[in-house]
DNA sequence: AGCCACCATGTGAACGATAACATGATCCCT
DNA sequence: AGGGATCATGTTATCGTTCACATGGTGGCT
C-alpha cells in the first residue's frame, strides 16, 4: 500500500504504457481507441481497481456533478418517498443519482441545505417547498442550474414546477362533501406553519364552504403534526367543540386514518354518523371495513417528470420559462362518505 | 450576464480587491484575516452571491467529499427510511450530506451505485446489504472509505457493522409462540433471494422450531414481496395447505398487517383461532382492536450510530477494526399471540 | 536602536481529470 | 509514387481551489 488513497489515471496509464490521455479515452470514448490497446488498458484498470475521480472530471469539464439534490420535509413520510424514487428511477437510468436533504419543515433549514447542496455544483434541485427564505430564493435565481418546485401548482415559481393544484384538491372533496349532503363539514390539517400545501387546502375547503353558503367557523378547523393518534385528537377535539358536525376532511398524512381508527373505538358508524375524508390515497385507505374516500395524487410521476425536466435542461440550456406542469389529482370515492 | 455560469473565489477577490488567497481564508479561517479586509471581502461575497465549489476545494485538498452515500434495498420503505433519518439527522450537524441510492433489492444493481458513488469520493458508505457482488466487494475494500453495513449482524463484515441479529429476533419471537403454548407455527416472509435478512430471520425460526421439537415442513413457509395484499394471501394459502396451523409468524415489512386485515375479513378472532406475529413496529400495529406482537428494531439508532461511527474514522483514519455493534432489539407483546 | 517573533497577505505549484490542438503512421485515390 | 484524409496517440494548458512557502510590516523586548 502507497500513502495514495487511490488510484489515479496516471497510475493506470503507467501500467499499461501509454498516455494518460489514452486512459481517459478507453473511459470515455473507447471508440477512439485500438483495440489491443483498449485491452492493456483495461486489464490495467481491472488490476488496479481505478475508480474514476468525478470531482476532477467535473472541474476540468466545467460540467455540473452527476448529481441531483432533492429537499423534502421529512424523509420519514412516504408520501415524498414515492415522488423520491420516481426521480432516483429516472435519473438513474440516465447515470445521474440523488442527494437528499431533510428540512425539517423549516426554511431555515431549506436554506442551509441549497447552499451545502448548490455547493456541490448538482445538475438540478428539487424542492418540495414552494416558499422560501429570501437568501435562498437569491441563490436559486444566481445559481444557473434548474429548479424543480413540486410540492404545489405555485403561481410564482422560482423556475420549473410539476405538482397538483392543493386548493383545487380540497375545493373538489369539499365540495364533494356537500354534494352527498353533509351540512357541517370540519376540516383537520397539519401544521399551516410554513406549510403552503397545507394553507392552500385549507383554502379551498373554505372556498367551497363559502360558496355553498355553509357555515364557516375557526370550531370547525383544526390542525394538528401529522401522525394516527393525532388523527383521532383531532377528531375528538373538533366533535367536543362541536357536536353537530357530520363530516370532517382530514387533509394530510395519515390523520384520516387516525380518524377512522377513532370512530371505530367509539362504535360510530362512518359515514352514517360521520363521514371521513381523506387526503392522499395510502395503501391502507383501502383495507378498512369502510374504506375512505380519498384524494389521490400521482406522487411517483411527479418525481419522473421532475426529473425528465432537469434532464430536457442540460441537453438544452437555453430552453427556460417552461410553463408549470399540472399533474391533477383524483377523488376516489369510497364508503365514508 | 457574462459566460461563465459561476462566480468564483477569483471575482469576488478582483471586487475586494485582494488576492484569491485572502478569499479563502475569510471562508475557511476567518481568525486569521484582519477585520476590514474581512467586512470587504464578505461585501463582496454577498454583492456576487459566491457559492464556493466544493469540487475544487475538495479535489485539491484530498479530501473526500462531504457526502456520505447510502444504499437502500428500497426507498419507499419506511423502515429504511428511518435507518436514512438517523444517518441524515446525524452526518448533517458535521456538515456531511447524504447521497442516495435504490438498488431494488438486487446485488447487481448495488454494484453499479457502489461504482458511480465512490466516483464522487464520498466521505463513506452506509450499505442495507451485507452481501454483495464480488466485484462490488472488490471496490469496497479498495475504496479506502468508511464502510457501515446495517441490515444485520453479519458474521464477516466489510469493515464497520451497526445492526442486530435477524437470526435471533426471529428465533426469539418463535421462541414465544412456543411458550404461548401454539404448536403448529408458520412462517411467513419476504422473498428470501438475495436477502440476506429474511433468510436469517426463516434460520431464526426453524431453529426455534427443531429445538422445541415441532413440525418442520415446507408446508408451513411462504415467501411473498411485502405488502398488505400480500400478508392476506400468505395467510391464505398457508392454512389452505394446513388448516391447522394456529399461529403464523409474519417476518417482513406490513405482512403482518395484511394479515390481521384478512383475519378479521373472515371474522377469525385473534389470538383464539389464529395468533399473528409481526417484524417491525409499524406505528400501525399497536392500533388494531387487537394489537399486534412484534419485534421493535431501533432504526432510527442503527442510523445515528452509522454516522458516528463513519465521523469516528474520518477523525481517526486509523483505527480501523472496530467490532461490530448490536443495537438490539425488543419483543413486544401485544394482544395477537 | 536592533533583533526577532508574529501577523496579514501574497505567490506559485499542485490536486486529477479533460479540451484543444499536435503529431506520426496508415490508407486510399489519382 | 505523391498528397491529403483518417486514425491512434501524445502534449500542453486549464478548471477553481488549497497547500506550502515567501514577504513585508508592526510591535515588543532588551
Amino acid at each position: 500500500m502507497s500513502g495514495r488513497t487511490h488510484v489515479r489515471l496516471a497510475d493506470v496509464a503507467e501500467r499499461a504504457e501509454v498516455s494518460i490521455m489514452t486512459v481517459s479515452r478507453v473511459l470515455r470514448t473507447p471508440q477512439q481507441v485500438s483495440a489491443d490497446t483498449l485491452k492493456r488498458v483495461n486489464k490495467a484498470i481491472r488490476e488496479l481497481g481505478y475508480v474514476p475521480n468525478s470531482l476532477a472530471g467535473d472541474l476540468r469539464a466545467a460540467s455540473p456533478s452527476k448529481l441531483v439534490a432533492a429537499i423534502v420535509p421529512s424523509i420519514m413520510n412516504s408520501l415524498f418517498a414515492e415522488t423520491l424514487k420516481g426521480l432516483s428511477d429516472t435519473l438513474r437510468s440516465n447515470g445521474i443519482h440523488l442527494m437528499l436533504g431533510d428540512s425539517e419543515y423549516s426554511q431555515k433549514e431549506e436554506e442551509a441545505l441549497i447552499a451545502a447542496f448548490l455547493a456541490q455544483r448538482p445538475s438540478g434541485l428539487v424542492l418540495h417547498n414552494s416558499t422560501h427564505t429570501p437568501s435562498a430564493r437569491r441563490m436559486l435565481k444566481r445559481a444557473g442550474v434548474p429548479v424543480v418546485e413540486v410540492g404545489n401548482l405555485t403561481p410564482r415559481p422560482t423556475d420549473l414546477v410539476v405538482s397538483y393544484s392543493n386548493f383545487d384538491a380540497a375545493r373538489l372533496m369539499t365540495e364533494h362533501l356537500i354534494a352527498r349532503g353533509y351540512r357541517k363539514i370540519a376540516f383537520a390539517s397539519v401544521l399551516l406553519e410554513g406549510n403552503e400545501r397545507a394553507q392552500e387546502r385549507r383554502r379551498g375547503y373554505l372556498h367551497a364552504i363559502d360558496a355553498a353558503g355553509l357555515e364557516r367557523s375557526d370550531d370547525l378547523m383544526f390542525a394538528i403534526a401529522g401522525s394516527f393518534d393525532n388523527g383521532g385528537i383531532a377528531l375528538t377535539r373538533l366533535t367536543d367543540r362541536r357536536p353537530d358536525i357530520d363530516a370532517v376532511f382530514l387533509a394530510g398524512d395519515v390523520l384520516a386514518i387516525g380518524a377512522m381508527l377513532e370512530c371505530r373505538r367509539r362504535g360510530w358508524k362512518v359515514p352514517e354518523r360521520m363521514a371521513i375524508a381523506g387526503f392522499d390515497d395510502w395503501e391502507f385507505s383501502r383495507h378498512f371495513d369502510t374504506p375512505i374516500t380519498t384524494l389521490a395524487i400521482p406522487r411517483y410521476d411527479i418525481g419522473r417528470i421532475a426529473a425528465e425536466l432537469i434532464l430536457e435542461r442540460l441537453k438544452n440550456p437555453s430552453a427556460v420559462g417552461k410553463p408549470p406542469v399540472d399533474v391533477g389529482f383524483e377523488l376516489i370515492h369510497r364508503g365514508s362518505t
